[in-house]
DNA sequence: CTGAAAGCGCTTACAG
DNA sequence: CTGAAAGCGCTTACAG
């Protein structure tokens, strides 16, 4: 069944089921009616690779999510989500292509094969090929995170900088003398990865400025490692507090904690920036600046749309910094 | 920059470029060459919609998700996660689709639309209209769970009632006396939910079979309800041990009972059906039959590409029951 | 207000 | 071994 076979049942030409569909053409009311009864008796659909054909547009975003060898993190999951959703608002399809691996050829499938009228790029690197390759292919783009050049890039992204250096005040303000960031993996470190960077800007810079002593410690992304860095952690003399953006390890450091015997929060004061349901899961609740990541991605494909409609606008982006809220996990410095 | 441009280019016909590109037909060494030099010297990828068309296949699968509102599991975010990788590894896309809630319309146009060659649905239920939907329109499917009437349908699915079973059997064996089934919400239950309704199944009949005394409680999927929920439970009498299969209420559920100063083992024994990365993230580690998500969304993807190449072939299912992995949140019944 | 026709970029019988 | 042409199912100038 296709759109001719509405037009012959209705009685008109194919132009005007097509016009009647997308209302591009003033139809008589008659007419439009005739044509509504008999899709609605049928089922009919445009079926969408003709319709992208012709238009010269997919009417789907792509999104771009990291590598599957690792498990995506809490906050990247919401991105997922929040995505999928926003463009279902809108209409729109999301393809969902895994990249940043060996295998790319998904990726050059979006870009090549123009699958997509644009793409959402998830977990971008300070330097990162993707993005390169994005901007010579002239497809719209929208990045969570930032890179090394932005100038031309829309991006959304967390502050991570300010959020972590607030943590850091927080902690100072509560007493704490000896305080250490429990960062992202060593590898993520060292491959320029933007949140890691500025976790450790921030750290570094709002414990000079509060005279508090700041050491930082790489953590790989599992419960396991996290246990271990806690244990890393307890062996620093005079350390009474951490603060982390390491979800996945997040678990697995409080349970470091506890099985060193230290009460959260009378004995080590605990904070970080992560999920939100993440810091409520745990026990006891993480006081924590939650990551917006459903606004971010509803925003991302926002401002997605923005750059379809008008691919010469000056570019746009946002930067979050939502507040710490104050929950279960930290308390002044314990007199020893 | 189109097929026809790369055959002026090569100085050859359309037809031998497409036939140099899919192999379908013999072409000589020395124009299959020149061919591809041309392919590779601009980048030249076939548009995805033209070639659809006329192929009368989309090379994308559709994944059908749950209404975003309420958040995805542990387990639903890793069936998601491996569909996606598994779909890469054959070259096909994968089209993400929020359905179950009210805006339906990103599913319809997924079926009608004819953008996929094939769908993959999560979280059905026992009565599910988007399989009527999808038997209805031909397209060939696989669901992640079953539904009332599986004939001709193919699925995989966990099987829960053989796996909370054996969950019910180990803590006899531990001579637990009084336990009770942490089940999904009251509204999953009501609305016919399969795991929801087999978890129960064997809880029931195990809790005969050996002679223990078995309640059931309902919990929403979240935190602040699992330990609301774990309270309840306290406040049975006698009850020593509990089985879940809700996820999104695990940490809730050991935060309310660590809260009553029971300590896990010693105190209470815990034990469930669980993603993995979630029953090592508690703690203590969760004794737990780890649902194998991985495994069963590569399945799924293998099962319904089956199903595409040959419609007409009998049904096909696979039913996951994987053992129980000991950690550390069982222990023999303490003697009160 | 409506129709006939060209065109989107491919694939694939049909010929040779 | 290769080419000319029809066709996939839409949209949209062009005419009237």
């Amino acid at each position: 069944m296709n759109i001719g076979e509405i037009a012959r049942r209705a009685g008109v030409s194919r132009s005007t089921v097509s016009y009647a569909l997308s209302g591009k053409r003033t139809v008589s009311e008659a007419t439009r009616r005739r044509i509504e009864d008999v899709i609605a008796e049928l089922g009919f659909k445009p079926n969408a690779a003709a319709r992208a054909l012709a238009e010269g547009r997919t009417r789907t975003l792509g999104l771009v999510v990291p590598p599957a060898g690792r498990r995506l993190t809490a906050v990247q999951l919401d991105f997922v989500a929040s995505v999928v959703e926003a463009a279902a608002v809108h209409d729109l399809d999301v393809l969902v292509s895994p990249s940043g691996g060996d295998h790319d050829r998904s990726f050059e499938r979006l870009l090549g094969g123009r699958r997509v009228d644009g793409v959402i790029l998830m977990e971008v690197r300070f330097e990162d090929p993707r993005v390169d390759r994005l901007r010579q292919s002239g497809l719209p783009f929208v990045t969570i995170g930032r890179v090394e050049h932005p100038e031309g890039s829309w991006w959304v992204d967390v502050d991570y900088e300010t959020l972590i250096s607030r943590c850091v005040h927080h902690l100072a303000d509560l007493g704490h003398e000896r305080v250490v960031l429990i960062n992202r993996s060593a590898e993520l470190v060292a491959s320029g990865y933007g949140p890691a960077m500025r976790a450790l800007a921030g750290f570094t810079s709002a414990a000079e400025e509060r005279g508090v002593q700041g050491s930082t410690v790489c953590c790989p992304d599992d419960a396991p490692a996290g246990e271990a860095c806690a244990e890393d952690v307890l062996r620093m003399a005079g350390v009474t507090a951490a603060v982390t953006i390491n979800e996945a390890a997040l678990a697995g450091v409080q349970r470091g904690l506890h099985r060193a015997g230290l009460r959260l929060p009378q004995d080590f004061s605990l904070i970080g920036v992560v999920a939100r349901h993440l810091a409520e899961d745990l026990n006891p609740p993480l006081t924590s600046a939650d990551v917006p990541a459903i606004e971010m991605g509803t925003h991302a494909v926002q401002l997605l749309l923005e750059r379809i409609a008008a691919p010469e606008a000056p570019e746009r982006h946002e930067l979050f910094a939502p507040p710490i809220s104050l929950r279960s996990s930290t308390s002044p410095r314990p007199r020893s």
